[in-house]
RNA sequence: GCCCCCGUGCCCCAACCGGCAGAGGGAACCGCCUUAAAAGCGGUCAGUUCUGGGUUCGAGUCCCAGCGGGGGCACCA
């Protein structure tokens, strides 16, 4: 609200500040002081507070507003203890919208990239975020490209990147493959579109080479880490224990292996089948069952990810027209191809074990297979496949009899036989697969190989990088499957680093996620040119102690860059192996009950909330709205509200009459001890993210200061001007600019934010007495007021002293007391 | 289908280790102030803490079952 402020005689009238006024005063002066530049070498404790950098697309909204609010708050707070604090900003910005829109406008992506960084940057100038401007980095200059480009180097050095050719995650719409974690449920996580697949060569990292460490350090950041992101990366990464077992198929000297995790069956395996897809089905199936492999194949690719997903969808399948021999029971037992068997999980091919598995019953069912029981399911059991635990039956030969046993037993049993016989080993599986990072677009980092006819795959050298992108612009970026770059003939015609032969730049360009799987890294020292960081520097900031952002990267974002992190402390850069050490999601910003959209018309604009209720009102109605996990109903919540809120605080500091410095000491009592148990307890909040506590907190404190200059000590007590002192200091966690307003009100010089945090003096916490309750059977009879420090022996004595509780025992035979010295005793009778 | 989180007054939400259910805000209503309104100040209102059982001297809090809401995984052998 665009306040004027009234003249001083107004009668009746409140006094009020003009936001507007306050922000544009403040504002100029932290950009000349910038109050909230890190020092690498300064002697204080260092923490390091991070936000997810932005996407530059348009201009801030409600969204941001909100995390970086709560991130603000816990920057400001670290920097009032005391500690060194960076708090750096940057933005990720290589992407598609960019390129999309240069399609549209004719026009370079970095004109819209960098126009918008423009103004989401003097946004959040505006916003008054205790940012440290001197690190700001974009993912698309060059100076940082360079070293992405440098690590998939030193990654392929160490076998950590390759490229295979396999069926990937087409984007039809965008034009581009997709990592598995972009694709959810068979839609392009981006823009929805149905993903089908392609058969391509595509560069990928080799994350599955940290599957277990990746899973196992987790449970050290449950304790930090939400809930929710923890189990989704463990459900992600999907570790299994299992054995590999090997059946001979007739006339092939090769045995099909499979994975099961269920080894104790084997004695049930009473058919097999291999993945459709899977190059394997073809090369086992015979001459006469060929063509009928074919049509089968073709049916299924046909049919999307979407159809594939539907769990309930009839199984169908094709005989390949051979046999294996089951090793424990020398059956034979045909080999079918189907597409619920999965060419990238395990061996691409199972074991099928009808009675104790539900998919393969069904596939019996539809195609007439034997089925053998090998668990034996309960007496009142009514199922098909029977998937629980029991004892072992059919499950015998000469050598081995698991008949009895419970599944954890026979599974302990029978693979070191397995193993003693050579037939198969105890293992491993994991779902995670390696991450593709191919990507047929423009405007991202271009892959530093040459392709060489004589020499294959060769690294761009070192000192040649960064390999820049070329002048693309306009149609030139239009998708058509291929790489844009692949058309830019002079860049991509190059002489091989190697023979200096002719050869061709690889035109693919990298997987957005590969830029910010580093860039925390990058903030430490973003000037270094030695490398892409300092390690002593950056050692010296991380880890992240934490990290707010978006719960929609739970596994992307927040995986890879774990990935990263274990990649570059085994090439010695690094001294941690985990970079975040604690993690916030913060929840969307909703408007009556809906998520925001253009489509539902009910997006509310940052903007117009701004200039209607001034920064400090929206972003303390932000913070204030609820725990920062939980979704915030925007029509729910009031703005106006927290505007009064502010207008009184601020109204404190015109009113304390004293002069700056007075010593508190003997100041009201009371008050003193107010304040105290209040930044007492806004550090126990902060420290446990209770953000909308520790506003309710201030509030608590406004309303006692108020009415201590209005009905008790006055404003020329010293323990008034502490009050509004430390008012202001809590309220430049949420509201900066009349936190600002209050502190210069008060005599102070700027700026609030780097002053002195009030100690707490542990004397002032205790209480001169406390109110205990004394109950009779759980009903409270009588409240004595009791000294804090007060011994169970002499609570109990005074509370059976008590004449309300002698009337509620009346008589009765006591049984038991329970003493809770100062604050509670029970009689039970 | 499996796993995880959440259910407190009309609304948003507090409540530390199991100890008086209510801190803060919003809404509504009533006063004071005002010619009047807004602002300001003061006050009022509300409950089987989703339901049912259990543990305990004592349960919003712990355990079990259910209902409702949200999320993750899901043909991964």
């Amino acid at each position: 609200m665009t306040q004027t402020t009234p003249p001083e005689t107004a009668t009746g009238d409140a006094e009020t500040y003009d936001a507007v006024a306050l922000q544009e005063k403040w504002r100029r002066v932290w950009d000349e002081r910038e109050p909230f530049t890190a020092d690498d070498d300064s002697p204080r404790e260092k923490r390091y507070a991070l936000t997810m950098f932005p996407y530059p697309s348009g201009d801030l909204h409600m969204g941001h507003a909100e995390v970086f609010a709560l991130h603000d708050v816990v920057a400001r707070y670290w920097r009032f203890r005391g500690y060194e604090v960076m708090n750096p900003i940057g933005w990720d910005s290589f992407g598609l919208p960019a390129e999309n829109a240069a399609i549209r406008n004719d026009e370079h992506p970095s004109t819209y990239t960098y126009a918008n960084i423009e103004t989401q940057a003097a946004s959040m100038r505006h916003y008054g975020l205790a940012f440290d401007w001197s690190r700001r980095l974009h993912t698309s200059d060059p100076e940082y490209y360079r070293w992405t480009q440098w690590l998939f180097t030193k990654f392929r050095e160490r076998g950590l990147a390759y490229r295979k050719n396999s069926a990937v995650n087409w984007c039809p719409q965008d034009q581009t493959v997709l990592a598995n974690e972009q694709v959810v449920d068979g839609a392009c996580e981006r823009c929805g579109a149905e993903v089908t697949k392609r058969e391509l060569t595509q560069w990928y990292f080799r994350i599955t080479d940290y599957a277990e460490e990746l899973l196992g350090e987790l449970d050290a950041l449950e304790a930090t880490w939400p809930n929710r992101v923890v189990t989704a990366q463990r459900n992600w990464i999907g570790r299994s224990e299992g054995a590999h077992v090997s059946f001979v198929v007739e006339g092939r000297d090769e045995p099909l292996r499979v994975y099961t995790t269920r080894p104790d069956t084997v004695f049930g395996a009473t058919f097999m089948v291999v993945a459709a897809d899977a190059p394997l089905a073809a090369e086992l199936c015979t001459d006469d069952q060929q063509e009928a492999l074919e049509a089968y194949r073709a049916e299924v690719r046909r049919a999307s990810d979407i159809e594939r997903l539907a769990t309930d969808r009839p199984k169908t399948g094709v005989f390949l027209g051979v046999h294996a021999t089951n090793p424990v029971t020398g059956a034979q037992v045909p080999v079918w191809a189907s597409d619920y068997v999965l060419a990238d999980y395990g061996t691409g091919a199972i074991m099928a074990v009808p009675g104790q598995d539900q998919r393969d019953w069904e596939f019996a069912a539809r195609f007439d297979l034997p089925v053998i029981r090998t668990v034996q399911p309960p007496a009142d059991f009514e199922g098909e496949a029977f998937t629980g635990d029991g004892a072992a039956i059919n499950s015998a030969n000469d050598e081995i009899d698991l008949d009895g046993m419970g599944v954890a037993e026979a599974k302990a049993v029978v693979i070191p036989w397995l193993e003693s016989k050579g037939l198969g080993e105890g293992t491993v599986n994991y779902r995670l697969r390696d991450w593709l990072l191919s990507r047929q677009r423009y405007w991202g980092v271009p892959i530093p190989v040459v392709h060489c006819p004589s020499c294959g795959e060769v690294d761009v050298p070192e000192d040649q990088l960064p390999v820049e992108l070329p002048e693309l612009r306009g149609a030139d970026l239009k998708p058509k499957g291929v790489s844009p770059l692949a058309a830019a003939a002079d860049w991509v015609n190059v002489d091989c680093p190697s023979c200096g032969g002719p050869a061709k730049r690889d035109s693919d360009t990298m997987d957005t996620f590969v830029d910010s799987s580093w860039y925390f890294l990058r903030y430490c020292s973003p000037h270094y040119t030695g490398g892409p960081f300092d390690p002593a520097v950056t050692n010296a900031w991380m880890n992240v102690d934490l990290y707010i952002g978006g719960v929609e990267h739970a596994v992307l974002h927040l995986l890879y860059a774990r990935f990263f992190t274990k990649v570059l402390r085994d090439m010695g850069l690094l001294e941690t192996g985990e970079p975040f050490g604690a993690q916030l999601n913060q929840g969307f910003v909703i408007n009556q009950g809906k998520k925001m959209s253009k489509s539902l018309g009910n997006g509310v604009n940052l903007g117009a909330q701004l200039d209607e209720f001034g920064v400090d009102a929206v972003r303390l109605t932000l913070v204030f709205a609820g725990p920062p996990e939980d979704d915030i109903d925007w029509s729910e919540m009031s703005p106006s509200g927290s505007l009064r809120f502010l207008q009184r605080a601020w109204r404190l500091a015109g009113d304390v009459t004293s002069a700056p410095g007075t010593d508190p000491a003997g100041g009201d009592a009371a008050l003193r001890s107010t304040t105290h148990r209040t930044v007492e307890e806004v550090q126990r909040l902060v420290e446990g993210h209770k953000f909308n506590v520790v506003v309710a907190r201030t509030m608590e404190l406004v309303n006692a200061t108020r009415k201590a200059i209005d009905t008790g000590a006055g404003p020329a007590d010293p323990a008034v001007r502490e009050a509004a002192e430390t008012v202001a200091q809590l309220l430049s966690l949420v509201a900066p600019y009349v936190a600002e307003e209050m502190w210069e009100r008060l005599g102070h010089e700027p700026c609030v934010a780097q002053s002195t945090w009030l100690g707490v003096d542990p004397a002032l916490l205790v209480q001169a007495s406390v109110t205990a309750v004394v109950q009779v059977q759980g009903k409270v009879r009588a409240r004595l007021e009791v000294s804090p420090d007060i011994s169970a022996a002499d609570l109990e004595a005074a509370a059976m002293a008590d004449e309300g509780v002698q009337r509620a025992i009346e008589g009765r035979a006591v049984r038991k007391v329970v003493v809770r010295a100062p604050k509670l005793v029970n009689v039970v009778v």
